[in-house]
DNA sequence: GTCTATAAATAGATAGAC
DNA sequence: GTCTATCTATTTATAGAC
């Protein structure tokens, strides 16, 4: 690996990461991508094959990224249902961004549903990164159905972010925030 | 209003609104309809002028099978609860095209909140007949935060189209419509 | 009202100079 | 490694014959 482009490599995953979020994946060109690195579109090929690979790599960072952040919460945090708290904060931090464009997985794994599948089958990774990450804290809470309870915690999070980016209300999202963990204080 | 063209308007509208479910608003172009309608690209300038006009038709159309639907529940159904039990059997009955495609009112919602903001506008009048048909269900029901109901019921429903579009999990979809239709129940 | 031909812009991708 | 020029395909949209 050597490191002389790196950086420009990262330089376009980044800027990719946040125009795939803010005006989707299909909607971005590489032009979008050129304008906001200031890299030609030229050089995007020594790197990157094709779009594809662009995505992957994106995605690869989004899940490193989850990566830190959940060991972290594995290490800083004791109890499992402190962790599983803390990690819905990011409903309420993320609260502009999210009512501007959705959750970043979720509205990316939608728009590529409807895409070649093997695009989606990538999308899909990060979220079973979540789902195993918050199973893991529903059994070492001792409850049976970790699994049952990780997908429908992931999906009272999709729920919200969708409605959130529908209908802009900022005060349906505290209220909803507040609601969620209620619920995860009474599994038990 | 010729009755000449609007037969092919018709055709136009409703093969727009299969495919722009199914692969995307931004994905499907005038000759993915063209091919599917056998109607050439040049003839759908005579009734829309661009693709926005098209995509307005499409929700309009939405939105009158909606209203259809939600009326034709309030005509038949006089128990407010059973209508928004009922209503919920769609997770279900279109358990297939949900795990294919998502939610086709809020996939078409998360795609178009990153395009122009007069489409996403557009795309959220669907959800507001949704929302205010629910308020009215839960009012009858004598709720007084019967519109905090009807958003939070479309959260849920949204959650769980997100999760099967994901994972495409049948057991999951049914599972969690039951517990949607208990959800309902325990609003007193 | 219907259809063909085509314009004008942009997409992803490639070749090759430096 | 970097960048310019360009290819090919596809997009929305228009002009105008029929």
């Amino acid at each position: 690996m050597g490191a002389k482009g790196e950086g420009n490599r990262q330089r376009i995953v980044e800027a990719a990461e946040s125009l795939f979020y803010r005006r989707g994946y299909n909607q971005t060109s590489f032009q979008d991508i050129s304008d906001a690195t200031d890299i030609p579109r030229g050089n995007f090929y020594y790197y990157f094959k094709t779009k594809e690979e662009i995505l992957n790599a994106v995605i690869d960072g989004r899940i490193a990224n989850l990566n830190t952040m959940l060991s972290g919460y594995d290490a800083e945090i004791s109890d499992p249902r402190e962790r599983l708290l803390k990690f819905t904060n990011i409903i309420e931090h993320g609260r502009g961004d999210v009512m501007q464009s959705g959750c970043p997985l979720g509205t990316l794994s939608s728009e590529l549903v409807k895409d070649d599948s093997a695009l989606h089958e990538k999308s899909k990774q990060a979220f079973i990164v979540l789902r195993d990450w918050m199973t893991q804290q529903f059994e070492a809470l001792g409850l049976s159905d970790a699994g049952e309870l990780a997908i429908d915690l992931l999906a009272k999070l999709q729920g919200v972010a969708v409605m959130a980016s529908v209908f802009k209300d900022a005060e349906y999202v505290k209220r909803s925030h507040l609601a969620i963990k209620n619920w995860i204080n009474l599994q038990r």
